[in-house]
DNA sequence: GCCAACGTTGGC
DNA sequence: GCCAACGTTGGC
């Protein structure tokens, strides 16, 4: 899952451990799905910094609820309210995350890319905008792994 | 700040 | 349903 440190970075969710907070914001229906079919509450999470440099992973994160309506396509005053999201039928959802695993270091996006593992891997392709996207097994464990090690 | 890539919108 | 215009993302 991709954050912009400015807004919210995993740095915030490790200040709130155990805490629940509601990834809300995601307004592109692709992320919207993967959150709302396919992400289970335990599953862990890559926490990717983007906009920011370097950009990389900057730690572990887990699903801590299940999907529901994002509040803030309904809220007026937020930046992320969307008219056309019937609170009857919401076309906005979301799941809560909380802070899992530190990492020893960020890694890179630089370093990802010579990974031979991470060939394959969504957020690497060219072009790839999703804020959200499925890591295989072999994928995250090879970051982790990484993330494990000093530099 | 630039710009390639991509998603969405809306006229037709 | 097509597609041009526009807005956004995100690495650099």
């Amino acid at each position: 899952m991709k954050s912009e440190p400015d807004v919210f970075s995993f740095a915030d969710l490790k200040a709130r451990p155990g805490q629940k907070e509601p990834w809300d914001g995601v307004r592109n229906y692709q992320a919207r799905n993967y959150m709302r079919d396919d992400m289970k509450v335990g599953d862990r999470i890559l926490f990717y910094h983007s906009n920011t440099n370097p950009p990389g992973v900057a730690g572990v994160a887990e699903v801590a609820s299940a999907p529901y309506a994002d509040p803030t396509a309904f809220d007026q005053k937020s930046k992320y309210y969307d008219p056309k999201s019937d609170p009857e039928n919401p076309r906005w959802m979301l799941v809560e995350v909380k802070y899992k695993e530190d990492l020893k270091r960020l890694v890179s996006l630089e370093e990802m890319k010579a990974m031979p593992e991470l060939s394959d891997m969504r957020v690497l392709q060219r072009g790839n905008r999703l804020s959200i996207t499925p890591v295989t097994k072999l994928e995250f464990e090879a970051i982790r792994k990484a993330g494990k090690v000093s530099a």
